[in-house]
DNA sequence: AAGGCGGGGTA
DNA sequence: TACCCAGCCTT
């Protein structure tokens, strides 16, 4: 029995049930496709669920304002998923006259959609044959056949979409596609994968060759940048606040926060009440005190953020029109969601 | 071709 | 701590 096969076969006693899969309504299958980009099952099954409830069609999706969209995104990541998404609801609407596109040829232009997704989907819905190459296939192929070529560069990336396109079951693609990645989630995993129960283990190059640990290889790592944020708290005695939206380029974009001063190290009070943007927020007599004591290190991917919330007492404040009763309507990173529990928590 | 973009699970 | 997750976009 081939490699395709085999794995459809095991796929086909192993497969969990999931909620994206008992439909083929493009619509709700590229929802799920786009919450999964670099997003484990278990932690984007909750917000699937949450998308389809609040917009069972298309329409209602490109209807709906950023800001919601976003805000049932909260807590997700990688946000520009969600206004990509949001964008690209209005494109099937207005481009493709709200019926979702057939092909991969037109999924692929919508915004926020790559190959991969455009693979899965076509051949999900459609039938089509274009391999999916996710973080899964590239392991069990990187394995499977011992292939060292590093999987980020562009000649990796080349040369196992080339393979994977030529194992594809062609009767099959949607099958196919998931029965790798299944198979790559649940028993070719990263860490302790299941070769002693593996139906693939004699076959199987890097079990041979004793590298099942170095692959999938994958070239450098980023260096993580160190950033410094103050956020001023306005604890107004009207139970207002400040909020400002995020926008240009950088994390969080399109997300509400508490006005921010950045710097290149940590900062005492004294140094943030003279400021250019304290002065301009907040008048002469404001006082500041530090709400938490050791600075709160906020990790993504790619930057540590040392924080500081202060809070702001000012009788003369004048713009400030965001209630505290009301600060849930808005989308903000956890870091702020967090922060703004352990808050009024304190405040109670 | 390289860098930016979240938050959380796992060992 | 280090790695990785149903990747894509911009420069």
């Amino acid at each position: 029995m081939d490699f395709s096969k085999v794995l459809i076969q095991w796929y086909l006693q192993n497969d969990r049930d999931l909620p994206w899969r008992k439909t083929k309504n493009p619509y709700f299958v590229w929802l799920s496709e786009i919450i999964l980009q670099q997003t484990r099952v278990a932690q984007g099954t909750p917000y699937y669920l949450t998308f389809v409830k609040e917009f069972p069609t298309v329409f209602e999706l490109a209807e709906a304002s950023e800001t919601h969209v976003l805000k049932l995104w909260q807590g997700l990541g990688y946000y520009s998923r969600a206004r990509n998404l949001h964008f690209a609801a209005k494109q099937v609407v207005n481009d493709f006259g709200g019926v979702f596109p057939n092909s991969y040829d037109k999924i692929i232009q919508l915004k926020g959609v790559g190959d991969y997704t455009a693979s899965a989907i076509s051949s999900i819905c459609f039938k089509e044959p274009h391999a999916v190459v996710d973080g899964n296939v590239y392991r069990v192929l990187a394995r499977y056949f011992n292939m060292g070529t590093a999987i980020n560069s562009s000649k990796g990336i080349k040369e196992f979409k080339a393979l994977a396109q030529e194992l594809i079951d062609p009767t099959q693609p949607g099958t196919s596609n998931q029965a790798i990645m299944e198979f790559g989630a649940l028993h070719c995993k990263p860490q302790n994968p299941l070769c002693d129960t593996c139906p693939l283990s004699e076959s199987c190059l890097a079990l041979k060759h004793k590298t099942i640990k170095e692959l999938p290889f994958k070239e450098k790592k980023l260096k993580i940048k160190k950033r410094y944020f103050n956020y001023l708290v306005l604890n107004g005695e009207q139970g207002n606040t400040i909020l400002t939206e995020r926008k240009g380029k950088g994390i969080w974009q399109g997300l509400f926060e508490f006005p921010l001063i950045e710097s290149d190290d940590l900062i005492d009070a004294k140094t943030i009440v003279n400021t250019k943007e304290f002065k301009q927020l907040f008048s002469k007599r404001a006082s500041l005190s530090l709400f938490n004591e050791k600075e709160i290190i906020h990790k993504l991917s790619h930057q540590h953020l040392y924080t500081k919330f202060w809070i702001v007492e000012d009788e003369e404040v004048v713009k400030s029109d965001i209630l505290w009763n009301k600060i849930e309507q808005y989308p903000v990173p956890i870091l702020i969601s967090n922060f703004i529990r352990s808050f009024s928590t304190k405040t109670d």
